[in-house]
DNA sequence: ATATACAATAATGTCGGACATTATTACACC
DNA sequence: GGTGTAATAATGTCCGACATTATTGTATAT
């Protein structure tokens, strides 16, 4: 099978504004051209994006410079890609966005000094979150925490719903440089390092607090949603503390 | 000039600890297996990656794909590529690395939105340092805080004493990553904005309380170093409103 | 010796073509 | 309706060719 387009194929709309790109864009350009289209045509996640060589028929490049960007992107968790099935968003792209890349480098004692980095993060972000969240994010985070604990309850692995409770506390502070910084923090560290996010067991004495946290911040009450947060980042550090020190729970 | 290697090319040491990797291997395998080369090789920011054509030979694998990755990177600011040049490394790589490839919407709130991330962590850096810092980072401090006093008092561009001290209080919180994360959250954004921040009187109003913030630090007075860091960040975050609303200082 | 100019060359940038692989869709049959 | 199979769409991969850019090497002049 080749690349060349059947002369009459009826796409989806997805693609119709893409324009021809200056010679000399870079995958840059690309990227943005996409973002561009993703906003014009209201893409969300999950929606699927163009086949490549339709993006580069249309972008008037090759398919090399199109794969190179959407490689660039499924890297960075923005799309994933299937043969077949073609490619779809998994994260939210803004027109106007830039790209700042950070790079933290881990020495010694890492788990804890991420922790301690986190920790602020985290406070803040609760205390925006009680401050900023509007009704409808007050009754997902309620129903977020209801889940966490039926989950946890029932014996079952409460990670993906805590994971999910915390994101709607980011999501509802207002600013995402938070949800993003903590998200990729420890995405990031557990990259380098197998544990110990990955216990089962970690931070599990802090899920009936979680009820009180989010009525804090569902309440607007900013000072203790950020001493709730502080105590679970507390209470999961001395049980960092304790694993470091080969004490298990 | 084809894709053809000379059969005798001596090339320079870089790239000889890659392998073959495996049939299926996917581009992050590619960054993968370009990280543990620079550990093992001990390259560093501004050192030379091999050719492309060459990794993809050592790799087993075809040029494309070692381009994907590498654009991969390059969009992530890891790299910079030149023609003939090469490519080289521009942010550390290492086992112990992790990047975190954050996306900021280019509109009125994002100098707010950053401010408001780097409001935290200088709050918590500045308590930390004063808790942890020694007697040699606390002349440190003291010396700096003296040199913006003074830079200032005679009327000369003190933001590079403003940085040195800040730098200072990084450094004697005892947690790197504070220090990293700040660094690079405020290098990046004034790459991208450069003003307001390129001006130079912005922040001028908190240089007389600095005096105050390093004598809280050196005597270990965590709770009255944190808040005036909270007072000097706040009252930048007042000029940064008062630029937006088109009143320049 | 140093400086300048120019050609050669190395390395990235780009594209088209061919084919492999995978997963979805269409169609036939029960 | 359900099941099985073939066709097909889309990504994944590689190769070859050439363009572009910047660095390096060499010749020449002072």
């Amino acid at each position: 099978m080749t690349e060349n387009l059947p002369p009459q194929k009826q796409s989806d709309d997805a693609g119709n504004s893409l324009k021809e790109l200056p010679s000399g864009s870079t995958s840059r350009d690309v990227l943005g051209a996409l973002s561009a289209m993703i906003d014009a045509e209201g893409l969300r996640i999950g929606d699927r994006l163009p086949p490549e060589i339709e993006i580069a028929r249309r972008l008037g490049i090759g398919r090399a410079k199109v794969r190179e960007a959407l490689t660039s992107w499924q890297n960075m968790g923005i799309i994933v890609r299937n043969k077949k099935a073609g490619t779809r968003l998994a994260a939210e792209v803004s027109a106007n966005a830039i790209h700042l890349p950070l790079t933290l480098k881990l020495e010694a004692e890492s788990l804890l000094r991420t922790h301690a980095v986190r920790r602020p993060l985290e406070i803040e972000a609760a205390r925006m979150a009680a401050l900023n969240c509007t009704e409808a994010q007050g009754l997902l985070i309620t129903a977020r925490v209801a889940e966490l604990i039926a989950t946890h309850a029932a014996g079952e692995d409460w990670r993906q719903a805590d994971y999910r409770f915390h994101s709607s506390l980011h999501d509802a502070c207002g600013n995402p440089l938070f949800g993003q910084l903590i998200r990729q923090i420890q995405q990031g560290f557990n990259e380098v390092y197998e544990a110990p996010f990955g216990q089962p067991h970690l931070g599990q004495a802090t899920i009936p607090i979680h009820t009180k946290l989010a009525e804090a911040v569902v309440s607007g009450n900013a000072d203790e949603a950020g001493r709730i947060v502080g105590e679970i980042m507390d209470m999961v550090e001395a049980e960092i503390r304790q694993i470091m020190e080969g004490q298990n729970v």
